[in-house]
DNA sequence: ATAAACAAGACCAAAATAGTCTTGTTTATG
DNA sequence: CATAAACAAGACTATTTTGGTCTTGTTTAT
């Protein structure tokens, strides 16, 4: 199972409760109480967003954090590369340093990036906006029960 | 950073190593040298591609290992699969016993089908047979260089 | 009967991840 | 100016996951 970090998992919550409070400044508190974490945990996510600019934060009393972009603008994968980095499923060569010990094995290579862009697109073209209402991805197709007309069958 | 168990790339290399000698029954002993891996790893890689079908194994002496489909019907996503279970982006839910702890929080849901499938498809559409040779993906375009004449820019 | 191979699972070690704690800095307010 | 509330940063610990090994058992050709 390809999985997301829990902090990852974090990340979309605290990203979640400031989308649900627009305009407001939110102390980790109060956010880790929305998102039911820690104080400590939520202020390790968000430094992590605030580096990747997708949070802005005000320090000292009436401080807070709140969206530094729209949510509609916030891609899954830009959440995904604030906590876990750039996203690419490696195989063979984990860094770079060591290409690969194996002759036979690197026969591959090229068809990695391939796959990553895939990934990465599919990651892309889904917003935290798109996440919290999940309606818009759903344009009225699919899930529907069979006897229900459906505007254009695939 | 996605990635990928180590065992997974192991498993990529095993079967790099059964789709280079087509029609030979190698022990594990023998696949564990060509992939410079200890007989024990390619034991334990080769008990789950067994598992998920992608090897047939003979026992016994003369006993061993061989592709039990070609390497152009194996995606990368039954490797996946094989290794790792179900291809999929877990967040907020984790198994399913748990429905997610937070109110706020599962205001998602659905979406992650949505990426998912995507992911999965792209998984699915590189064989072991495009990765083993990579030039199956690139036809002549990509990776050129800007002066040479390209059939149909984008 | 023996040796070579796979089968299965227990088990230990190592690495990655999650979570906590401490110390420091900033800033509004009385 | 002192204080309290908030973020900042990083060290540190514990837990979980992963990787790798080992042992015992079963199968099969010679």
């Amino acid at each position: 199972m390809l999985r997301l970090n829990r902090m990852t998992d974090y990340a979309i919550l605290v990203l979640g409760v400031l989308h649900s409070r627009p305009g407001q400044l939110l102390s980790s508190a109060q956010i880790a109480q929305h998102a039911q974490l820690t104080q400590a945990t939520v202020a390790k996510t968000s430094k992590a967003l605030v580096a990747a600019g997708l949070i802005t934060t005000m320090r000292g009393t009436k401080g807070g954090c709140e969206l530094a972009i729209p949510a509609s603008k916030i891609s899954i994968a830009d959440v995904i590369e604030a906590i876990e980095g750039p996203i690419a499923l490696t195989a063979c060569v984990e860094g770079a340093d060591e290409p690969c010990s194996v002759q036979q094995g690197c026969f591959m290579s090229g068809s990695w990036n391939q796959i990553n862009g895939a990934i990465r697109s599919a990651l892309d073209g889904v917003s935290l906006s798109d996440l919290f209402n999940p309606t818009n991805l759903f344009p009225a197709s699919m899930e529907m029960p069979k006897h229900t007309e459906t505007p254009s069958q695939t």
